[in-house]
Parts: C-alpha cells; structure tokens; sequence
DNA sequence: TTGCTCCTCACGTCACGTGAGGTGGC
DNA sequence: TTGCTCCTCACGTCACGTGAGGTGGC
C-alpha cells in the first residue's frame, strides 16, 4: 500500500530508529521476529539498517499496538488493502471510545473505594443500610444485614426486589423501626433480661397486624433467622421466645 | 481495616463468588496464590467456602486490577491502613485521568493513521509538504522529500528549524518556485535534453542571488545532494552541470 | 585499551488461560 | 451411571524485559 522509498537517502540504526518513533530497540527486534516489521538491509557490520518507510511502518504499527490491538493483527490490518484498514479503524475507534468510558467508570468506583457498600451493593439495598444508620442503629448491626444482603444478592438475586420493597414498607411504619430498634439494642443484653419477653411479645404483634395487612417480606423473620442469631446470645433467647 | 463478618451466615461456593463479582474462577484461585485474597475455610469436600467479606475484599481487589494495578501492589494497598489506601487512590486517580487523556490522543493518532505524513512528521513541516502539492509538485517528488525530512528529523533534529524556516522563506518567492517545478517536471526528461543546461543556469542564479540576501538556507541545495539525485538520471546530469 | 552500539540466543515476567487427571454430591 | 462443580498440578500465552556472551568502529 505505501510505495518504497528511494533507498539513496542516508538510513537509521536500530537505535536511532527507536528513539526517533518512541519505542524500546527490544521491541523493533520483537516486530521482526513476528513478521510486523520487515526486516532490512544489514551493513558490513551486520547491523540493520533502516530508511524512511520503516520509520513510517513502525509509526503505523505503534499507533496501532499502543492502545492494545494484538501485533498479529497489526500484521493483518498493515498487509489489508487501504479499505480494510478503514473498516478496522472504525472499529477500532469504536473500542477506543469504550475504554474511555470504562476508565471514567472505573474513576467512580475508585472514588467508592473507601466509601463501604456503594461498591458491593444495589443502590435500593445501600439506601435501605443507610436509612437505618439515621434511624440510629449500631454499626455491628448494620454490618450483620449489610453481609446478609450480600450473600442475599449472591444466592438468590431474583428474590432481592420483594425484599427490598419489604423492607422499605416497614421503615415506613414508626413501629417497626422502634421495634428493630429495640431489637438492636437487645444484642447486648444480658439473655436472662425480663425484657427480652416483652420484645418478643411486641414483635409477635407487630408481625400478625402486618400479616393481616397482607404485606408479603421475611423482613424480621429474615433477620431473626437460624443462621444470624447465633451472633447474639440474648437474640438467641429472643428467638425461642418467638419459636 | 474491615472487620470480619460474624460467620454464622450462609457461604457460597467459588463459582458463586466469581459469578457474583464477575471474576474468572482461575482469577480468584490466582488471587489466593499470590496472597492478595485470603485462603477461606474449606467445606467437608475440600471445596473453598466464602463469606461476605471476601465478596468486599474481592470486588476491591477487581477494582483496584482492572486498570492495571500490579497484584503485588493491590495487596500493599489493602493490607496497608485506609489513610494510605485514600492517598494511594488519589495517584491512581490521576493515573488514570492520565489514562483517558492517552487514549484520547490514541483516538486523533488512528484517524491519521490513513492520512499520510501527519503521524510521522512535525506540523510545519506536513505544512511545507501541503504547500508543494498546492503548488501541483508530483507525489513522486513529494515523496522523496518526505523521506528526506523524516531522515533530517531522525538524525539532527537540531537543524530542523533552520531548515523549515529557509524553506517556508523560499516557497514565498515566486521565482523559488517556478525554478523547483522546473526541477520537478525535469527529473524524468532524457539526461540529454538540452533544457537542463538552461536550467542548471538558472538554479545557480537563484542561488547566488539568494546568497547575497544573507538568507542560510540549504533548500535546493539540500534537496539536490548527491544521495537524492541518484533516482534520476537527468537529475545526476543536472547535479554535474552544477558541480 | 576503553566505551558505545550493535548482534543472537534464551530464560524471565505478569495475569491469568487452558487442558490433564481426579474427586464428591445429586 | 451421568452431569456438574470443585480440586491440584503444570504448561501455554502475549509483548516484550533482561541478562549472557560476543563483535566492530572510534
């Protein structure tokens, strides 16, 4: 496609070659190892010597490799006609205007590093977590249903949605965040507490008017179920008072 | 720095975890190998069994390597405190903001990559080349030329201002260029055509009325040296006529 | 002789990919 | 029994990097 050039003009050495297009001389060498860059003349010393198309070719396929495009098909791409070089260029630029977006993605998630949930979880399930935080719940708690939510979303992902609109429902009614409250800082007491049946009578009311109200959520029972329990020995009693 | 999970909570299996995070199974098993990941329990099978932090440490992991962190590094990170993970995820910042400008660049480069002299030379000079061809110069001509600046660029880089300047002054005057058409149209006339003794006359009057304008330029001079003018027959004879 | 650039093997690196051969629960 | 997921080696890949050992002109 790129007519030779006259070949009575002074050349370049490996090196200068390298340094004028920007690339390391170990990679001109591993261009013509794979056939990329045709290999030219030597000098009586054996040394390779370039003219001014190798630097036009090694121009070509460093623009080419630079943002990633296997040097096979750089090899592919330079030895097409002109048109097919066209197509692969559009295409191309179609890759490249996707990276960039990935890039600028991948900067907003780097931004959430530090933050916690934002990056592991739905913004809905993020919304919930943080709802509660202004309610005043403890950190631990909080951390006990955020992991139940991740292994929520992990295990039966079709499930979430019911669960999540469960749970804002209930937020919505002063006595289930005063009842989840309690339950919070019932973590900590003491499982022969007098209180502890109180809750567990509060709790069995406030889930039959719910369940008359035909609200389908796991909500408490989700929370108060065999599995987290076991991190709280008063919340253990709590559940045999509700068994 | 994250506090680990209560463990009382259902786990998934490696194909859950690399599923939900959307890593490859063999990208987590490498994970473990290089320490970045922490090794789980294993179940009654030998199988590996995950909990909810090691989907957070996972997805940081993945957010930290898909722009190209070096794993070595990501564990650095996540082992050291939040405060140098924070200022560490800053430089990442800009590298990436880096990143996008590059590929942005890479997005112009390959838009040229079919135009011809843009990508390998300067812009004053891909302007002097412009002018030629305005000025109904050959591509034949054109062409060596090219290939002699892109050899002036390479190896004194120095010098090239000099002569960008010299010839931008001699493409200003009308009879610079009537005389290099003539040079032009001359390089495929028989050698023994009568005209190149006129037209050598001519060059040499250009030359010294030029000379005594104090303008230092090697214009002509450069273009009609003894490597290029071997790509023309008539051009050696009109070489001689000079000498 | 010393320093610099060039030469050719050839093994190393990084982040996994890809079988090879085998186990365990439905 | 078949199919699926898991397991551990261990070699392959891609684009070079990095010595190892040697040559040639100033």
């Amino acid at each position: 496609m790129a007519t030779r050039s006259v070949g009575v003009i002074p050349t370049l050495t490996i090196g200068q070659l390298a340094e004028y297009t920007g690339v390391t001389i170990r990679a001109v060498r591993h261009y013509h190892q794979l056939g990329v860059l045709a290999e030219p003349e030597r000098d009586a010393s054996g040394y390779r010597r370039y003219d001014a198309q190798a630097v036009i070719d090694l121009i070509r396929i460093k623009t080419l490799a630079a943002p990633g495009v296997p040097l096979v098909r750089v090899r592919e791409l330079l030895d097409a006609g002109s048109l097919e070089l066209r197509v692969s260029i559009a295409e191309l630029d179609r890759e490249l205007a996707r990276r960039i977006e990935e890039l600028t993605e991948q900067r907003r998630r780097m931004a959430d590093l530090t933050a916690d949930e934002r990056l592991y979880l739905p913004a809905e399930v993020v919304a919930i977590l943080d709802r509660e935080r202004e309610l005043g719940h403890s950190e631990r708690m909080i951390q006990i249903e955020r992991d139940v939510w991740i292994m929520a979303v992990a295990l039966t992902p079709s499930l979430v949605p019911e669960w999540v609109a469960g749970k804002q429902q209930a937020l919505d009614d002063p006595d289930f965040c005063r009842l989840y409250l309690a339950i919070d800082r019932a973590m900590e007491w003491d499982p022969r507490d007098p209180r502890l049946a109180d809750l567990a009578e509060d709790i069995r009311a406030w889930e039959s008017r719910r369940a008359s109200s035909g609200a389908t959520e796991p909500g408490l029972a989700g929370l108060m179920n065999s599995h987290v329990v076991g991190s709280s020995p008063a919340w253990q009693r709590l559940a045999r008072y509700l068994a």
